[in-house]
This record gives structure tokens, sequence and C-alpha cells, in this order.
DNA sequence: TCTGGGGTCCTAGGACCC
DNA sequence: TCTGGGGTCCTAGGACCC
């Protein structure tokens, strides 16, 4: 018997990556920075690193996640931006608008990334390979800022190809040929495969995905696993995860590496009730609460430890936030120097907060406190209202 | 040159329940 | 008195991505 269904036919799927994507959006408040060395991220007195550079800047060797002290040795000339990360959230916005006007199944897979299901829109929009120029065209037209765009049968051979045609390019792998574009392509080509899996890779005599897709599988899952097939999989192009509108968050974090490590409880303590706050605020103009709180830090030799406890009712309050993250800090805390702290909620539940007729008083008054002090932070940032614990400035 | 900040997903052990 | 297997949740760590 055979039975149609959607996953059975064959899909479109445009991936369109927008190229070095900070700094075009600095370069279009202030075309000075076009045709010169450029990157956007942290100070290089600081411990700040390259968020996103410009092409002009990656000839000198600038990577993005590079120390900026590093960046600027390799290239003196560099311009360094500190970024405007509520304008390219913005600008990400607009990208996402353009690109529904071509499919009802856009999904945003960071701000500058999505992926969108073309599958049944020909009639429309023509070929894959001229939708994609009308895409491009249309995210220009709207935005002023380049992009490339891969197309393929699903979103990881769409995305591979993205990458390898940048910038302001399109490639197109037609159906059937996903396996032979993908055999030449170095290992860490792959999404997913990192500089540890590389490595391990490398070890075993497997450099591209032809030799991991013919690699074989028990002695390959004595390395990952559970994991190897999958991997063999994803090495030929095989991919069926869907395109999915509306993903909702798992987790909302804040964390801050300071500028010199720090033995202060007290300071340590202040920065925890700013993170909190933070969270908390965020939490609730998302209107989402977390059932699980969880405390990073880092110590001056960068090891890294959470810990985390689950409470009995999800929370959007920041002094739930706070207490809890201060007793768990506390309590593992060895008073060795630290460089990181961070504050998550996970476990979320979301939730359009419509208050119980029968809450008390003082709740309904603790909300309305919240909304107002949320509403003030929006105009003028969370600088504006701190809580009586909280004095980071 | 020591390594940001925001995330996602996976694994593995232990508790606990049926 | 000892011994099951399966499922789910919690916790911690790690790899990876933009």
């Amino acid at each position: 018997m055979s039975v149609y269904t959607p996953e059975q036919r064959q899909r479109i799927v445009a991936h369109v990556d927008m190229d070095c994507f900070y700094v075009s959006v600095e370069r279009l408040l202030n075309p000075k920075l076009n045709g010169i060395p450029v990157a956007v991220g942290g100070s290089p007195d600081g411990r700040g690193v390259v968020a996103s550079c410009s092409y002009e800047a990656r000839k000198f060797g600038v990577r993005s996640a590079m120390p900026m002290a590093k960046a600027l040795q390799l290239c003196p000339k560099l311009t360094i931006v500190s970024g405007s990360f509520s304008r390219y959230s913005e600008f990400s916005r607009k990208v996402h608008e353009t690109l529904c006007s071509f499919s009802p199944l856009v999904q945003m897979a960071s701000q500058d990334e999505a992926y969108i299901d073309l599958t049944g829109t020909e009639r429309l929009w023509g070929a894959p390979l001229s939708a994609a120029q009308m895409m491009r065209e249309a995210v220009l037209k709207a935005t002023q800022l380049p992009c490339s765009l891969g197309i393929a049968t699903n979103k990881l051979v769409a995305k591979v190809a993205s990458s390898l045609c940048k910038p302001a390019a399109l490639l197109y792998i037609p159906p059937g040929s996903e396996a032979s574009f993908f055999r030449r392509l170095p290992v860490d080509h792959l999404p997913g495969v990192g500089v540890k899996s590389a490595r391990t890779l490398r070890e075993i005599g497997v450099e591209t995905l032809g030799d991991l897709a013919s690699f074989d599988t028990k002695r390959l899952a004595h390395h990952f696993g559970d994991q190897a097939e999958n991997l063999q999989a994803r090495a030929r192009g095989e991919n069926n995860s869907p395109i999915v509108n509306d993903v909702p968050a798992r987790q909302v974090s804040a964390e801050t590496t300071f500028d010199r490590d720090s033995v202060d409880r007290d300071f340590l303590f202040s920065v925890l009730s700013g993170l909190a706050e933070k969270v908390a605020s965020r939490m609730r103009r998302d209107d989402c609460r977390a059932s699980t709180i969880v405390v990073k830090y880092r110590y001056n030799n960068f090891e890294t430890h959470t810990a985390s406890m689950t409470l009995s009712e999800p929370t959007d309050d920041e002094g739930t936030l706070l207490d809890t993250a201060r007793a768990l800090f506390s309590s593992r805390w060895n008073n060795r120097p630290i460089r990181l702290l961070g504050v998550a909620g996970t476990n979320l539940v979301f939730e359009r907060r419509q208050l119980d007729i029968l809450a008390i008083p003082a709740e309904e008054r603790k909300e309305k406190l919240h909304k107002a002090v949320d509403a003030l932070r929006g105009k003028h940032g969370y600088g504006i209202v701190k809580r009586g614990s909280s004095a980071i400035d």
C-alpha cells in the first residue's frame, strides 16, 4: 500500500544568510565604514571578541570569536565598532517580514539566518533559482542589506550551499545531487561538526564528507555513539527536519564577563541582581515564566560550572530568581577569582498573563509594579530602575 | 591573545514511579 | 529477600552555532 504524505513530496528549501550582518548594518548607519576593514564587537583593551567582521578585515586573518586585541594586531588599521544590538533586531524583523511574503513557512534560525519552505510555490515564483533571485532582491530592497541564498531539497544542504556561495550570491543544488555536492567537502563544513569532532574524525583518517559517508559505522560508533548513523546520513546530505514558524524559546539568559576577575562577594551578588532583573524583565515581556533557575559561574582558569534548581511553580519574579541564583552560587563558590557570572531561566511555560480573579491584592500590586518598571526600562534602559539590593552602575 | 553573549541540542547518572 | 524493566524528571556538563 502506498500512502501519500506531504513529507514524501520533493521539497524546495531556501536558506537565507545575511552577509556579515552586523557590519552591513553599521555601514548603512555610517557609510564611512564602506570599503575598509571593520569589526563589530568588544573593546580590544578589555576581554572583547569579534562578533562580525568585514571581508576587508578577513583578508588579514581576522575572524569572528577572535579576541579583539588579536584582531587589532593582525590588522592595525581595523576600525572597531561596539555594536548597536537593538538596531540589528529591527533589521532582522524587516528581513523576516520580507521573506514571509514568499511563503507561509519561514523559520528564523538566528538574527541573520532564515529557512523558507518554497515547496508548491512554483506557480507564484517560478523555478527555484528565479524564486531565490527574487528573494535576494526583495531583501536588498527592503533593508539595503546583501544576503546569500542556498536552495536545495532540505535545510541541511541549503545551509551548506549558502555558506559556500557568500557573499551576495546564490547556489542551487538540484534534487539527487546532494551526496555528490557534499562528497569532496571537508568534514568541518557539516553543521554540527566543530573543532572537537573534526579532530576526532581526522584522527581516524576521515577528511571529507565522502570519507565520512563510507566509513565503517561500527567503528564510527566507537567515537560518536548513537549519533554515528545520523552523522553519516547527514554526510550524504540527507535531512528531513521540518521548517517551523514561531519556535518557542527554550531558555532566557543573561551573563557578563568582568574586565577583571573578582573575589568580592558583595560585588558578585550585586551582579547577580542585575542579571536576575534582566532575565525576569525579558520573561515578562515575552509572557513566559521559568520553572528552573540556573546560575553559571566561570573561574579565572576558564573552568565553568552551572548549578540549577527546579521550583514548585514557574516564576517571572526577579526576587525569586535572585534569591535562588544567590543561594545556588554561594553554596558552591570556593572563593577563587570569578571572571563570569550568568543567570538563566529554563523549562519555560508560555501563558498570557491574566490575573486570577481570586488573586490577592498584594499579588496584583506586585504585577502592576513589575509592568510599570518594565515600561520604564523599555523607554530608558535597565539602568533607570533598580531593586534596592542591586548596586551596579 | 587568552577565550563575549545569546542560544540549541545531546548525554548520562540518579531518583522515583509503575 | 532479592530482583526486573520501562519511562520520566532533574541535574551537570559539553559540543556547537551565530
